[in-house]
DNA sequence: GGGCGCAATATTGTATACGAAGTTGTTGCG
DNA sequence: CGCAACAACTTCGTATACAATATTGCGCCC
């Protein structure tokens, strides 16, 4: 069944299936292509990218796991929608983990970090230039996971990556202001302090940068954005 | 096929198959029933629990998700092994999450909060009198999480749990001194600083009971314990 | 006309079957 | 005698089939 509109699979070679698909499905998450709320049927997956339900499910267990997508039992798996609670939470623990870590970061960087670093906010610039604000958002994101790597930080850069994932649903359901989510204002002055190895100021930055995205939210209510369905009339 | 020696699932009302499985798996990597290293084959397992091989895949890959057990495409899923380097990189993280959640605790605790606490100690107690250290360790473990959980953090909290498994995996390892890791008397000095709601005691006895079970760990060398078969031997 | 109960449908949960890859033991050659 | 290549076996990866559960639509009763 070579599906005409099955998609290629990105990048297949050296990543099992399932873990690409999970990584499809991730980034359109992250880039708010799909919706909190969004149920993910295991035929309709299965179809879309030319694959067995096997495959579907490992996926989206995987995800489960990273708390991207609640998997309830018997009726199926939807995209995540994060309780005001569950955002909080996201959010304090970002800001346990981050700002320490691009300290270390700060002092770990090699020449060759801060290229990459500077070049990831070129393509993020880029991408919202051309009117992509999901990629953009996507980028972000990922530039604070890049910089946990940098502090050689791995198990932390794993945590900070589930954190990221889930700010990005946490935005889509509570964002204030619908303008860019990390003002690339705030990721230009953190990658100077890492340049110039200012452990103390990239630590400061850090902080305050996640107080200004945690302080964007408005938690007080319910979802806002396409909570789908009759969830919300509920 | 009702194998004799199925091992009725434990509590297997509400919880899912699969979950339960990994439950039983994590259980017996966290007292020290299963080493790192060891094999497990899908068909064992399957055989053991008296469930098809498709749970058992769930379960293994929810455990390497939590980098319990390491999945190697084509060739099965090991026990972890985690590196010096990993089992640094869980204690840092430990040292940035714990102590501040500690500290929340203290300030959020209920009376019913620290008679949970005080009769977890007890078990732990209990059991350590009864010569099944693996339980206790558990216990111990378990323990740091149930604190976590009663700063109101559960995404902290299920951090928490991740790496206090992998503490687990570390502690097998790398330990040096053979006798219990978290000795009862930090837990209860921690405890008693929880319901006198003194948060800075707390957060500062965590950040000490932390950095002395860190520093309780030889990571100089390779993998000390039964790290199996040929892989110490190469 | 509205609400409840039952049957039909659809979707997920689990098991099994088949194909692919790796591992091991053996045999032949150097 | 040792090493390499081959073959048989074992184990995992994926797909498909069947069973269990939830959802939906219809009809009946109030």
């Amino acid at each position: 069944m070579d599906d005409p509109n099955a998609i290629t699979l990105p990048s297949g070679r050296a990543l099992s299936t399932s873990a690409t698909v999970a990584s499809a499905l991730s980034r359109a998450i992250h880039e708010h292509r799909l919706s909190p709320g969004t149920k993910l049927g295991e035929d309709e997956l299965a179809e879309v990218y030319g694959v067995s339900r096997t495959i579907i499910r490992t996926a989206l267990q995987s995800l489960a796991h990273a708390k991207l997508v609640e998997i309830q039992r018997n009726r199926g798996a939807f995209v995540s929608q994060p309780t005001p609670q569950e955002a909080q939470e996201v959010f304090e623990a970002r800001e346990l983990l981050e700002p320490r870590t691009a300290r270390s970061a700060a002092l770990n960087a090699t020449a060759q970090d801060i290229a990459f670093l500077k070049a990831h906010i070129a393509e993020e610039h880029a991408a919202m230039a051309e009117g992509d604000p999901g990629l953009a958002l996507y980028l972000s994101g990922q530039l604070h996971v890049h910089i946990a790597r940098i502090a050689n930080q791995n198990t932390i850069a794993n945590f900070i990556e589930v954190l990221i994932a889930r700010s990005s649903l946490v935005v889509a359901l509570y964002s204030r202001r619908e303008s860019a989510l990390c003002e690339s204002h705030a990721h230009g002055e953190l990658i100077n302090a890492i340049e110039s190895k200012d452990g103390n100021a990239a630590e400061a930055l850090m902080r305050s940068h996640l107080v200004d995205l945690h302080s964007a939210l408005d938690l007080r209510g319910k979802p806002s954005a396409g909570a789908s369905l009759k969830e919300i009339l509920s």
